[in-house]
DNA sequence: GTCAGTGCAAAGCTTTTGCAGCGCG
DNA sequence: CGCGCTGCAAAAGCTTTGCACTGAC
């Protein structure tokens, strides 16, 4: 999905479920809007200050809050810290792989994996609502090096 | 696996790798052999001040770290906290079900899962060590109340 | 004007680290 | 009888909460 959709949906469902806009939200909202992959809430906090528009760190935690809340961001928690990015409003969504050198994140998707996991789901009788896949190893820059 | 082969196989691994035996660290393994799934550091230290034997918290975290770097144990981050728990050396593993409704976990295991997710990683050029599948929603019982 | 949103500061949790003493090998 | 292990306490993150103020509607 287009980054400026994204962006522009969360507005919207923002304003229908009586949000007010403007501010350090909206600034959250621009920020996640441009990232490739999951970002955690102190990084947030440190692009929005390289920015003209900083925000403070418990706004940036109260807005990732709202917005998980309205399920327009997933939440993904990496080593014990929590990372955040934008929700697919379609439903697609894609998962992590994650290079325990160089700490880069890459994101992936796979039909089939996801066919397998909502079938598993029906075996233990689960009412499955979300799943998360993270593959943990070297990147393939750090792997040759 | 059964437990007390875990148990044994983890005490030696521990005695050949230079480490002594007995005290907390003993403690934590002897009660990780008995879990049926992962457990954090905290449920860990209250369970076994529940017994006669009790471990500083501190020495806790330090048997756990000690245990994970040999690769006796896997670590495990739901919702934020770290949990532990016994790590097969034959290689074989699950994946986890967690229910948010009542925060029961289950195991479970499917070899098209690995399968699948092998091939996932030489299609990313990952090298990949571990992967993790978590499966977030309600569970049996909860779901039909 | 009202009340959600914001920023700061303080508190809460999990996890890590420093250090002195104990005890296994 | 040395050095690893332990426990306590303090410190170090990440995250949440309290409170007064600002600004959107």
């Amino acid at each position: 999905m287009g980054q400026h959709r994204w962006a522009d949906h969360a507005s919207q469902v923002l304003a229908e479920s009586g949000h007010r806009s403007g501010g350090a939200r909206g600034a959250v909202v621009q920020l996640l809007s441009e990232q490739r992959c999951c970002i955690s809430a102190q990084d947030i906090h440190q692009k929005l200050r390289e920015r003209e528009r900083g925000a403070g760190l418990a706004s940036i935690y109260r807005a990732l809050d709202v917005l998980a809340q309205l399920r327009l961001v997933h939440r993904v928690d990496v080593d014990g810290v929590a990372c955040y990015e934008p929700a697919d409003p379609s439903g697609d969504h894609h998962h992590h792989a994650i290079c325990g050198t160089c700490g880069r994140r890459d994101a992936f998707t796979d039909p089939d994996l996801e066919r397998l996991i909502d079938a598993l789901g029906g075996r233990l009788g689960y009412e499955v609502e979300a799943h998360d896949v993270v593959l943990r190893g070297e990147c393939p820059s750090c792997a040759t090096r």
